[in-house]
DNA sequence: GCGTAAGGAAGGATCGGCAGACCTTTTGGA
DNA sequence: TCCAAAAGGTCTGCCGATCCTTCCTTACGC
């Protein structure tokens, strides 16, 4: 619980003053960028399952609020980086690729920004886990202990372990009962895929973040708010360490 | 600890399914409502106070890396609304308006979703405690300190009082040195805001947050993440039940 | 083979945003 | 005193994103 184990300097107040994020770049997302990050990173998560079948076009843009010709670029886009299939015809539609695409290396962007993203991830689920102990539902937890029962079977396969653990994650944003909090779940993951899926993860430290997950859990049903953050915190201490670990090159580089 | 005295149904997991979350309406902000946003909710929450100097046109729409054009739509929006002030000449510039324009009164929308806000604070919140508790350097912690002190002179002035409040939680966040944080951290404060800003807060009940102010920088001191996780939820459970108590009207309506 | 349900493609209208030049108002200093 | 500099205010043309609408093509089932 000290900060001697922690690679990183003490931070200033000054260093960061608010005023900087007030005045920081307007980057207005348009919304044929919006749905190809959307899906995309729904895909990539598994949360739209390989050989899924979408909905139509013209339901699915009556959902999304956008065109028809904007969601379709986004459909073409995703099914040219091999994403999605599209068949026509009666009977056909829009399914997710199986098998899909292998992952690309991350980009040296994301590769600089890797603490913001831990960072970013840490914040959002302690929060989570709190709101998860103070209020799931007793069936929530049992659907909760069923995934991390899963993940047991799972410690030789990373691809299929990543995916239940992101089911695991994403179910904890679930059981709180907020949709803005499952998005916000979401989206951290995605970003933290892209800097986990290339790293070697041998099936031990699998097993320990699994009984991490176990105590999480633990704590949850207890309703034991403060074990919850700790246990996260624990959780999410451990991949930060193996990233730092394999990323050292980046990991002071990026300040000016 | 328990659950007892929360008055929210337990949450089943399949309520609110990922997949709902993947296919929710697409909204696209511009950016000319982004600028708007952020330099409002900025003015609002007093990170730029009354009678601030905004930096030149031709400088902050360099800044912002948006065109001067889209710029002056968010700054004459502003200013029609009240909140700035252009002076045209050698030496004039666009200030920050002195005295500001009375708060609106918060729309039905916003508080149809106050619940949707609060959970999205209590994540934000707690797991920017614990972040602070794990990193902040003494310097941080110590104008934390000077913050809280403050405080206790401001008891009897609610406005005042909130203007300090948020300089606190906004620098729990920059004392995490991550400018994500920061900003996640003032969107949240200006959501909350709106709902906070019209209802009476009598100098006890603010004389008790700040007490849990106090512990919650006591623990941060301590390094103690743990006791800072309860600290924060607890803190900020207190504003959730004033407003459970105000708003009951609204607490089941929005479930379709 | 015909209707239907799906993806695919093309037109024109609208709007947001950008770039740049230009105008108007002040005021500090030569 | 006067003028150049520094600020906000205005205008025009252009591009790209998005929308709506209509039509085409493919495939399945009756």
């Amino acid at each position: 619980m000290s900060t001697a184990h922690h690679d990183r300097p003490a931070v200033d107040v000054d260093a960061a003053s608010s005023l900087d994020t007030v005045f920081a770049p307007v980057h207005s997302q348009t919304a044929f960028e919006e749905t190809v990050d959307r899906l995309g990173t729904a895909i990539k998560l598994g949360l739209l399952a390989p050989g899924t079948r979408l909905p139509a076009e013209r339901e699915l843009c009556t959902k999304l609020e956008i065109a028809r010709s904007t969601l379709r670029q986004a459909l073409v886009a995703l099914a040219q980086s091999g994403h999605l299939r599209a068949t026509r015809g009666r009977g056909g539609g829009t399914f997710v690729a199986d098998p899909q695409p292998p992952a690309a290396p991350p980009s040296a962007e994301v590769l600089a920004g890797w603490r913001d993203v831990c960072d970013q991830r840490m914040m959002i689920e302690v929060g989570i886990a709190v709101l998860t102990a103070e209020r799931a539902s007793g069936t929530a937890i049992e659907g909760l202990e069923r995934i991390v029962l899963a993940i047991d079977g799972l410690l030789e396969d990373f691809p299929a372990y990543r995916r239940a653990d992101i089911r695991f994650h994403v179910g904890l944003a679930e059981a709180t009962g907020s949709s803005r909090l499952v998005t916000a779940m979401t989206e951290t993951q995605g970003a933290m895929s892209e800097l986990i899926s290339h790293i070697a993860h041998p099936p031990e430290v699998l097993d320990s973040a699994n009984d991490q997950h176990r105590r999480l859990l633990s704590a949850v049903r207890r309703r034991d708010e403060a074990a919850a953050a700790r246990e996260m915190t624990e959780h999410l201490r451990g991949t930060e360490h193996v990233l730092a670990g394999l990323l050292p090159h980046w990991s002071s580089a990026s300040q000016p």
